[in-house]
DNA sequence: GTTAAAATACGAAATAATTCGTACAATAAT
DNA sequence: ATTATTGTACGAATTATTTCGTATTTTAAC
């Protein structure tokens, strides 16, 4: 039985980010990077809020051993990149990941070193296919 | 100048993707359409509703001059995918495309006509590269 | 030891999205 | 012509998310 896998909304995302990226960290933590990164100041108490409605939710796990609770993601990047990748490919592109994947190489042009391994996972799934 | 262009929610891009099949519909139209596609059914007059809200939004224009209104996009499908997409590998993939190519291509595995059409794109931003 | 600083918990307001009931108007069917 | 059907408009309830104020607790500073 896998875990139930809740879409995080769009601050809880921002959130997972900074625990991804730290590894672990505290409310004050977390909410001082929202505030480097945002363009729109977030206050302490919203922060710790949504933390707690993700703990609650199982996004999030933390240690209470110290005043200072330290949280960090129950969740792979990966693993939610995955799900919300594929939820947004049905949503946005009726379902045809390759149209997304034109859209993203035609807009967002990647470096060479990118389209490298790009070609190079494409290679593998051709051989796959044969 | 351009348009403001709006992020649509959920159901609003769910009813885009019926006028953009359709290309234009009544709201019965669209509403039947979205039964057809959706497990939970959904009522006409809520379906209406959001396509009023469409309106005001200019995410779609009207021709009133039958009693039964005729909707349609104002904004072209692949520009929201576009749009969409930037945003969804900000928040998603902390920005970067390639990984979102990866990521896509790894779960979704397109048929061999969809990777020689990305291969060949490839070829093309590799040539503009060099 | 008292005061200040920093943390958590929690309630509740503000905002946005979705849903639908009901009123009313226009057309179609009998 | 009356009735039924189909449509629009609009208000309001519901739900989810975000935001923050305030109370309380814990630690640190003086």
């Amino acid at each position: 039985m896998k875990t139930p896998l809740h879409k995080p909304t769009d601050s809880e995302l921002e959130i997972l980010q900074v625990l991804w990226e730290k590894g672990e960290a505290s409310v004050r933590e977390v909410n001082d990077r929202l505030n480097e990164i945002k363009e729109n100041e977030v206050g302490y108490t919203t922060t710790l809020k949504i933390m707690q409605l993700m703990l609650e939710k199982n996004l999030v796990e933390r240690n209470t051993e110290s005043r200072t609770h330290i949280y960090k993601a129950t969740v792979a990047e990966d693993k939610v990149q995955g799900n919300l990748l594929s939820r947004f490919v049905k949503q946005a592109f009726r379902g045809s990941a390759s149209k997304l994947v034109m859209q993203a190489l035609g807009s967002h042009e990647p470096s060479k070193d990118e389209l490298e391994e790009i070609k190079s996972l494409i290679e593998e799934i051709e051989k796959k296919k044969s």
